[in-house]
Formats: structure tokens, C-alpha cells, sequence
DNA sequence: CTCCCGCGTCGAAGCGCTTCGACTGCCGCG
DNA sequence: CGCGGCAGTCGAAGCGCTTCGACGCGGGAG
């Protein structure tokens, strides 16, 4: 193994100033830049990450805790680490693959060792368990998703008010009068991760400001077809509706053409879902912006590492892709 | 933060022996040992994982490189990664997470750093060029996924010769005489990921065993309706097919109901594909068991890294799970 | 001309842990 | 009764890097 030192003796020069070559945290003469930076090359010099960990006290890793709960659209997690790995990697830094099931445990070690300068935590709960001690960890952390309490933490979603608003812009722009959000099964409220909540918010307030009708129904994937009937049966002028419910999607398309509704033509459909379900099934949507939330997790815990603030709360604009399921009406 | 030396006055010994303590790697009396451990406790000693790698060249931490190519199956790609994390935890070993697109300059950082100890690649290709680095790094590492040449590298994989095996006697058995084998793209074969022709060896083999006709087809996701027609055109007395071919495998389906096969009643079908996939289709089925090679790829890696010895090559065996499509010929 | 300052560099002191060799009793054996 | 050996413990020497203070030197200000 080749070491500072190796460079310093074959530069000509101390291995303090290789180290302020490589770090830049002082001043170097170009002369001597060079010729440390052309035996780092011809020697093929890395520093021990253990050994620099330990003299500056930064790992350059962080953590990233992906969850494991079934119900999780995988693609979007995957997509999220990627984004997050890809980011870091920009920033100089690596990425610790951290499971849910370590719980707080697992976050406390990663710290408390030293193993990670900070980290990421997607899938949070309204009343998550690690917060208290994301809290009081002593490193830099960023959410993504919203709990109900958020004081003291940085937390970064897709903005889902807006994104309920925007589907119902949508349906009102192209003429719909009467529309209805079919959100998620009941025990997510109760679970609680917030944007089941939000979606409906702005939802009903665009659809209230253009005078459009609405109606919210809760859904378990499982009685997508009593569901799905009952809404229709409930408000025969429905012309619109939004999903958002990842799972039931397809057997609530699937309901309502049983119930003797076709998709577009006797009913436009708006899903608030992963690229690749919608694509898939040719639904105007709302997808959940993976990449972005990764990237930009990776880039607020960049910038709280070098001691700048950022904003507690950060909420990405919705991205509405229309597909065949939103023809303008008649 | 509390450290080593804080223990050992805690304690009253000497740090060394908190060390030898905590890593059992000399015999202590009973009597040390608790009041160490003791001390540990109450302090909230957590040992500095750069100060430990730096002294004992260890870093108790293991790479994943993970793979971006589209059409790769990505919940199948995160079933391995979870179970790689949750296994390495096992033996006291975290996981970094590396994407492909960093090649093999990531994989000489991570090892050339002392980053890692040990590296598990995913999704290996016939002539992939990490391949030689891989060899020369010094380091353990598993493939999962075989390589054209293997020599001097580890590797774990499905037993694909078996499945395609599994697959001819599984419709053999059912009474079938005719059967097909739809696999990868051509440029798969091209690209080269060796499992599509080690299928193709099996099933062919198993059938001529059992004396029943055998067709293989490449297919193009894309050319998925002309496929089935030209296949059933060519052989018309078809009983039985086999889809090795996980992005094909819906509109394969579609196109034989399409071709006038309604299945299960005048067509046999059968996939090697993702669980999630042949579940939702209703698929008699092999999985590609990722949990499996995730878990056993670091069981390996670990074996390697205590010096033991671990059998070049790893097949796992195939495990046929019959769905609604294989019902017994009439 | 002197003084001061800043640039460029060096030396040395750690960072917190592991590990090797050595030391001390103590037991068992010859 | 003496000695070898082992269990149990300690001290010290690193592991390879960062960083702080110091130093020499040259140039601009006074």
C-alpha cells in the first residue's frame, strides 16, 4: 500500500503539505501542486478512508434507510437509492445501505461508530419512533416524507397538496363538473403518512374554486369493485376520477369497467402513481419524483455537512404527464 | 463521545483489555470481563469504526454493486440488495450501496481506499470488464451471475440448466409432447449473460430424455405478437410453451389469446420469471430466488474473508411453483 | 531601512483503536 | 522444591491521515 508519506518522500516535500495538495485547505504554490498531484498519479496513491475518517472526524459516508413494509412500490425506492448514491457520489461521498428493521438501533450505531457523517431516512411515519432520536443524534439527517411533528428536522416530499389540486385543475379544465378522489385504504390514514391527507386538501379546494363537485372515498385494494360501484351508484354524473392508491389502480379500472364505464370514454382517469404503473396503464398521472427526491435529500444533507442552512420543509412541484385517460369532454 | 481509554478507567484495567474484551482474541478472566462489559454498558462505549479500521485494516464493511441497465427486474434487484444488508448485519458487516455506471474505477476506490473489505457484484456479464479488476484487486469478491470464464473468481447463480430442465419435465410430466422454449431477446444472447443458453441446454436435454419435441425461439418484447403467431403457424401442434423471458411474458400472453390459444385450456404455459410477475399472471413458474443469492452471496463473501475455502460456482436449485396456467392434459 | 504581514511549507501531535511482546502469578509435573 | 507453561493483564508501538502552530522569506507600507 502506498501512503502519504510514500508521496511526500517521492514529491520532495512533507506529507502535510500532500495533505493540503489534496484537501486545498491551505494555499500551495502551482510549482509544487504539480508535483505532488504527479506522484499521487504515478505512485497511484489513495488515502485509507479508515485513517482519514479518523483524522478529521468525517467519513464521507452517509446513511440511507430504505424501508422494507410491503405495500412499497419497490421501482420508486430503488429509483430514489440510485438517485441518492449517483448525488452523493458528486459530492465526494458513499452511500451505507441501512434497512428499516434495524430501527433506531440500527441508526444510533451508524452514528454513535462514526461509520456515517449523516443520513437519510425515507418512508417516514407521522408518528415515527426515530425521531426523537434523529433528533438528538448529533448528525445531520434529512426526510423524506413528512411526519406530523417535523420541528427540528429537514423533510423533503413531493408536494402533494398540490399535486390533489392539480388533478382536479386538470379534470375542470377539460369541462368535468363532478369528480372524485379515491385515496388510500383506511388503515394508511390511520398508519398515518400525512400525504393521504394533503392530497385530499387540494384536491377539494381547486375543485371548490372552480366550482367543480367532489367526492373522497377511502379504498382497500380488496373492495376496489364494491368501491368502485358504489361511488358510481352513489353519483351517477361522475365524469372524472382521481386514484391515489397505488395498489387498488388497476382493479379499479378493472371495476368500473364492470360496472359498465369505459375508460376515457364514459369516465376520464387520473392516477397520482409511479411512472411505470401509469405507462403502463396509459393514465394521465402524477408521478412520484424518485430521482428528485433522492437527489435532492443527498443535496440538503450536503449542504447541512457544510454548515448551511436549509429550508425545514421542502416540497416538489407535482409534474402532471397526460395520457389517454384525460381526453378533453365533448 | 466516549472512548476506549474512558472504559478501561471505568472499568480499571487497561485499554487493551477492553479491547480484547469486546473482540475475544485472548482469554480474559470471567471477573474482567463483566465489570468491562459492565462499563461498556453504562458509558455507552461505541468503538470508532475509522479508528478500528485504521488499526486493524478492517472496515467491516462490504460493497454491492447494483445494477442500472433498463430491463433489469428491479423489485428482484432490491429482494437481493435487502437480503445482502440484512445477512451481512448478521456478521457484524455493513453494506455500501455502488451503482454499475461507476465501473470499475468505483470498484479500485472503494477496495484501493480500504473502504470496503469485500465486494458482491450483480448482474455480471459473459465478457464483463470488471471482470480482470476483480481478480487483481486483493480483495474477496462474489458474482452473482456467471461470467463466460470464471477462473479464479467466485460466482453464484439460479441453476438456470436445471430450470430449463424443470420446466420440460414439469410439461412432460403433465403429458405434453410438443413444447417451446420463448426466450431472451437475441441481443441478450448477444450481449451475453450466459443464462439464456444454459436454459435452453437444459430444457432441451430433459426433453429429449423424456422423448418429447422441443422448439426455442429468441424474442423481442417488441415482436412478441409475431413470435407466438410464427410459432404456433410453424408448429401447430403445440402443447406446452415456456417463456424465459420476463418483459415479454404479458405480451406473449396476449398475443396467444390473440392467435385464437386461450390458456390454460388449449395452451400450457409456464415462466421463468420474477414471483410478483408469474403471481399476478397466474404462472406455474420458477422464480429467480433472490433472497436467496443475496443471503448465500455474502454467506460466501464472509467465508472468504475468515479464510476459508467456498466452491468457485454456487447453483441454486430451482423451485417450481405450480399456478392455474400447467393444469394436467385432458 | 525596518517592521509587519501573508504566503508556502514543515514538524509534530494527535485521532481511537488493535496487537505484539512481555510480565506476573500460579499450577502441575518431574 | 524448582521449573516450564499458561492464563490474564498491561504498555507501547503503531495504523495513515489531518491539522495546528511555527517558521522562513519576500514585498509593501511607514
Amino acid at each position: 500500500m502506498v501512503k502519504i508519506s510514500d508521496v511526500a518522500r517521492h514529491a520532495g516535500v512533507s506529507p502535510s503539505t500532500v495533505s493540503y495538495v489534496l484537501s486545498g485547505k491551505r494555499s500551495i504554490s502551482e510549482e509544487t501542486r504539480r508535483r505532488v498531484l504527479d506522484s499521487v498519479r504515478t505512485l497511484g496513491y489513495r488515502p485509507h478512508a479508515g485513517a482519514r475518517a479518523l483524522a478529521s472526524s468525517r467519513s464521507n459516508v452517509i446513511a440511507l434507510v430504505v424501508p422494507l413494509r410491503s405495500g412499497i412500490h419497490v421501482p420508486v425506492v430503488m429509483q430514489m437509492a440510485i438517485a441518492s448514491v449517483t448525488t452523493a457520489r458528486t459530492h465526494d461521498h458513499d452511500v451505507l445501505l441501512l434497512t428499516q428493521d434495524e430501527g433506531v438501533g440500527g441508526l444510533e450505531r451508524v452514528a454513535g461508530t462514526a461509520l456515517v457523517d449523516a443520513i437519510i431516512v425515507m418512508d417516514v411515519e407521522l408518528h415515527d419512533v426515530r425521531l426523537p432520536v434523529l433528533r438528538s443524534l448529533g448528525r445531520p439527517s434529512v426526510l423524506i416524507g413528512f411526519p406530523a411533528d417535523p420541528t427540528g428536522l429537514t423533510c423533503i416530499d413531493l408536494d402533494f397538496e398540490a399535486a390533489g389540486a392539480a388533478c382536479a385543475e386538470h379534470l375542470a379544465d377539460l369541462g368535468h363538473r363532478e369528480i372524485a378522489l379515491i385515496g388510500a385504504p383506511p388503515a394508511v390514514y390511520e398508519r398515518g403518512t400525512g400525504f393521504a391527507e394533503r392530497t385530499r386538501a387540494g384536491f377539494q379546494r381547486a375543485a371548490a374554486e372552480r366550482g367543480v363537485h367532489t367526492v373522497v372515498r377511502p379504498c382497500d385494494p380488496q373492495d376496489a369493485r364494491s368501491t368502485a360501484a358504489g361511488l358510481l351508484r352513489d353519483h351517477p354524473d361522475l365524469t372524472g376520477v382521481v386514484i391515489h392508491n397505488e395498489p387498488a389502480t388497476e382493479p379499479l379500472l378493472t371495476a368500473f369497467r364492470a360496472a359498465g364505464r369505459h375508460v376515457p370514454d364514459d369516465l376520464s382517469v387520473l392516477a397520482i402513481a409511479p411512472d411505470d404503473l401509469a405507462e403502463r396503464l396509459g393514465l394521465t398521472s402524477i408521478a412520484i419524483p424518485a430521482d428528485e427526491l433522492g437527489a435532492q435529500a443527498v443535496t440538503l444533507l450536503m449542504a447541512k455537512l457544510d454548515g448551511r442552512e436549509v429550508p425545514a420543509a421542502t416540497l416538489l412541484p407535482p409534474r402532471l404527464v397526460v395520457r389517454q385517460s384525460t381526453p378533453p369532454l365533448p
